[in-house]
RNA sequence: GUGGACGUAGCUCAGCUGGUUAGAGUACUGGAUUGUGAUUCCAGUUGUCGUGGGUUCGAGUCCCAUCGUCCACCCCA
C-alpha cells in the first residue's frame, strides 16, 4: 500500500518534546510578568465570522486572511462569495470586537493580555510562520486614556526580557503625531503619502541611508533634496541616555500643533518609563522608527537585541485612538504590545540563545528486578506526593537501556533500587547531568533531590 | 501578490565535461561477560537520485513540463 508522506505545511512551527519545554518555559515567564503587572486573561475564538474580522475590506489583511467555511455551507456558498467564516491574523482585531461586545461587563480601564495562535496567509520564509504565537498585552480606557499606560507597557515589557534572559535590548520608541508634524513641517500634509514616507523610513536601518534617500527624492515619491535632508538628519537621531533623549525634544523647535502634542507626550512617556523601574540603558528614543500599522495614532514602540540586530523586532506595538470604531460608537482609545513568541523562540534558537531544555520528567525509577515492581511504584509515589515529576520504568529491560532512554529523554536522576540497596534501606541516585552518583537512605530521598533540583533552577546549567 | 534560485539516505552534503552493482559524515539498530547513559571500538539497516516525459547504446548528470522547497520584494510578530 502506498504511504501517505507525513508532513506540515510550510510555515508552522512543531516542536520535539525537549524543545517543547524550552518553549513553554517562555511563555510562561511571559504569562508571569503580565499578571504580575495587573493584566486579566482573555480567551477569543481563532475564527470570527469574516464581516467581522475584515472591516476595513482589501488591502494587506484580506490578502493575507485564511477563510473557514463547514462542509455545508462550502456547497452551499455561490461562486465569489465571501465565506462566512476566516481565521485569526492578529489579537487585536478580537479584542476590538470582545471589547465592544462586552463593553458593558468590563471596567475600565480595562487591561488585558492574550496569548493564542494567529494565522496568516503568507508565503513563508525564515522566521515567518503562516501560525505563530502573539502574546498581546492592551490597556484600553473609555472615552479617554491617559497617555502614563503609555509608559507603563514597556516597563511590563523590560520585566518579561530581562527574565527570559536573552541578553541586552533596548525598547525603542517614537511618536506618530511627532512624525506627522514633522513632515507637515516640511510641506507633507497628506496623511497616505506621510504613510508611504514613513514605512520608508522605517526601513532605514535595513536598507541604509543612500537608498532611502534615492526612494524619497525619486520619482515615485519626488520630495526636493532639502527636505529629504532634513527629514534623513531628523529621523537619524537615537538617545543613549534619558537627558539626551530630552534634550534633542526641546530643540525640535515648534511650527504646528501635532508636533507640540507629539513632543509632549513623548517626554511624558520617557521620563515616566524612568519612573516605572526601567534603567535609561533599557530603551531610548528612535525617531525613525514608525511601524507600517496606520492604525497607531500617538506613541509607537519596538524592541530590539542589541547584539543581534539582524533578528529585527520582538516586540511591537503603539498608541490608537479608537479601538473599535467599527463595532460601537463610544470612543475605546488604547495602547498595546505584542510580542511574537513564535518567531521569538525560532530566532533565539538560531542565534544559539536558549539555554539546554531539560525534559519536565525529573527522575526515573529503574526497574532492577521485575518482582519488585509494587516497591518501585511506591517510591515514584512517594517522590510525586513531594512534587518530583517521576516516571517509573513498568516494562522489564536491561539497565543499559534504562539509563539510555533517560538520556536521550533528558531525564536528569535516575534511582537505581537493587537488593543492596534494599538491603541497607537507601536508593542509589545516578545524576546524569552531573555525571555523578551517590547513594541516600530512603528517607532523605525526596529532600535531595528537591535541594537538587532547586539549585539547578537558580543556576541553570546549559 | 511580484521576481529569482534549488530539489541525491531521517539530517548535512559529495557524485569531475553523461559510462559498471549511487557514496561520506551524522543519526538509527545491535554488540564489546554478570547493576549504569552520553564518550570509545566493531558490525549492520536506510534511497522509485521530487514526479512525468524526451534526447542517447547508456541519464543522478542534458532538454521540456509539473510539483515541491527556499530566498528577495510586499507586509509583518
Amino acid at each position: 500500500m502506498a504511504l501517505t508522506q507525513a508532513r506540515t505545511m510550510p510555515g508552522v512551527l512543531e516542536l520535539l518534546p525537549l524543545d517543547q519545554v524550552a518553549f513553554q518555559a517562555m511563555l510562561d515567564a511571559i504569562r508571569r510578568n503580565f499578571e504580575r503587572f495587573g493584566f486579566l486573561p482573555i480567551e477569543t475564538p481563532v475564527m470570527e465570522y469574516s464581516n467581522v474580522l475584515l472591516t476595513k475590506q482589501g488591502g494587506e489583511t484580506e490578502r493575507q486572511v485564511y477563510f473557514v467555511q463547514s462542509t455545508g455551507a462550502l456547497q452551499a456558498a455561490r461562486e465569489g462569495e465571501v465565506p462566512e467564516l476566516a481565521l485569526r491574523f492578529d489579537l487585536t482585531v478580537p479584542l476590538a470586537r470582545y471589547v465592544a461586545e462586552h463593553e458593558h461587563e468590563l471596567a475600565f480601564p480595562f487591561r488585558r493580555y492574550q496569548m493564542q495562535r494567529v494565522y496568516r496567509g503568507e508565503r513563508a520564509q525564515r522566521g515567518r510562520f503562516r501560525e505563530f504565537y502573539q502574546c498581546d498585552i492592551d490597556v484600553i480606557g473609555k472615552d479617554g486614556l491617559s497617555v502614563r499606560y503609555d509608559a507603563e507597557l514597556p516597563a511590563v515589557i523590560y520585566n518579561v526580557f530581562r527574565d527570559l534572559d536573552i541578553g541586552p535590548f533596548t525598547i525603542q520608541l517614537n511618536n506618530r503625531k511627532l512624525m506627522r508634524g514633522f513632515l507637515e513641517r516640511l510641506g507633507l500634509s497628506d496623511a497616505e503619502r506621510q504613510g508611504a514616507v514613513l514605512r520608508e523610513v522605517d526601513k532605514l536601518d535595513k536598507r541604509g541611508l543612500d537608498a532611502v534617500r534615492n526612494t524619497l527624492t525619486g520619482d515615485g515619491f519626488g520630495i526636493d533634496a532639502a527636505a529629504v535632508a532634513q527629514l534623513l538628519d531628523f529621523v537619524g537621531f537615537r538617545s543613549r541616555s534619558l537627558a539626551e533623549a530630552l534634550a534633542r525634544l526641546d530643540v525640535l523647535g515648534g511650527g504646528n500643533a501635532a508636533l507640540e502634542q507629539g513632543r509632549e507626550e513623548l517626554a511624558e512617556v520617557l521620563t515616566l518609563i524612568r519612573a516605572f523601574g526601567v534603567p535609561e540603558s533599557h530603551y531610548a528614543l528612535n525617531l525613525s522608527i514608525a511601524r507600517g500599522l496606520d492604525y497607531y495614532t500617538g506613541t509607537v514602540y519596538e524592541t530590539t537585541l542589541n547584539d543581534h540586530p539582524q533578528i529585527g523586532s520582538i516586540c511591537s506595538g503603539g498608541r490608537y485612538e479608537n479601538l473599535a470604531s467599527h463595532y460601537t460608537k463610544s470612543k475605546l482609545p488604547g495602547v498595546g504590545i505584542s510580542i511574537g513568541a513564535t518567531r521569538l523562540y525560532w530566532q533565539l534558537r538560531e542565534a544559539g540563545l536558549l539555554k539546554a531544555a531539560h525534559s519536565t520528567v525529573q527522575a526515573l525509577v529503574a526497574q532492577m528486578d521485575e518482582a519488585e515492581l509494587p516497591r518501585y511504584l511506591e517510591l515514584a509515589t512517594e517522590l510525586r506526593a513531594a512534587g518530583i515529576n517521576t516516571e517509573a520504568v513498568v516494562e522489564p529491560g536491561k539497565l543499559a537501556r534504562q539509563f539510555k532512554y533517560a538520556d536521550r529523554a533528558g531525564i536528569r536522576f535516575v534511582l537505581v533500587l537493587g537488593p543492596d540497596e534494599i538491603a541497607k534501606g537507601t536508593v542509589t541516585v545516578k545524576d546524569l547531568r552531573k555525571q555523578d552518583q551517590f547513594e541516600v537512605t530512603r528517607n532523605e530521598l525526596a529532600a535531595t533531590l528537591r535541594v537538587e533540583i532547586e539549585q539547578a533552577a537558580v543556576m541553570p546549567s546549559r
